[in-house]
DNA sequence: AATGTTTATCGTAATATTGCAATCTGATTA
DNA sequence: TAATCAGATTGCAATATTACGATAAACATT
């Protein structure tokens, strides 16, 4: 088949497992990092900046935005990216709170 | 083309890619969820939990497994699989550094 | 030994992802 | 207005993923 059968899963489930996939690329890890590094939303730039042609970075920057990690705002002649702190929050806290849970509990067998 | 151009990328982005992309099926998200529920490794049990068939699951856990998300030991007849803590605090203090490193710039433009 | 139970593997079909050349669109500039 | 530039979209080929029936392998029970 190879089409995922979100509806039997919750809503929860299936948000951390799109933001999940959405980062399961390391160019698109790759993208991430740069924005945060410069600090600021960057305009243009993404391109250059990656060793992948210029459809290719589209695309991925295209999934990001539909996933919610980034946003991106038109600026004239180009476009302004930058990582949405909301969403990366919600990954943070979720990983944060099952780390955390798992600790407590020790498990003893493996 | 279809394959991801791992090589260009550094090792720590392709292994949080690697991480992230074990936990981009709901599926997987449920599996993960299910065995700190039940708050020690559980043998057996999980395709129950499920809505999908056994070699669906069974797959699914190959890759948490080969991923480095879940252990799993050989107990007589059945498996038991647990969360590996350390992959988990991996992905979990990566982006508790994305995070609160994007919000002490706390962007001015988007 | 025969049967049942649990999990893995194989084979296959449907669908998704990755990557890029070519092309298009919209804004800027000459 | 025409040339240019930044990005997006289209179309396509290669590969990966998802799902499951059938079957196999390993152990347990009878």
């Amino acid at each position: 088949m190879g089409a995922t059968k979100t509806e039997h899963f919750t809503d929860k489930q299936n948000e951390i497992a799109t933001l999940a996939k959405a980062l399961g690329h390391p160019a698109r890890v790759a993208i991430i990092e740069y924005l945060m590094k410069v600090n600021t939303c960057i305009c243009g730039d993404i391109v250059n900046e990656l060793p992948l042609a210029q459809p290719t970075v589209s695309q991925h920057l295209k999934e990001l935005k539909s996933a919610g990690l980034i946003k991106g705002s038109i600026e004239g002649n180009t476009i302004c990216y930058c990582v949405d702190l909301k969403a990366l929050k919600k990954i943070q806290n979720y990983f944060a709170k099952a780390s955390d849970k798992l600790e407590k509990i020790k498990s003893t067998c493996c």
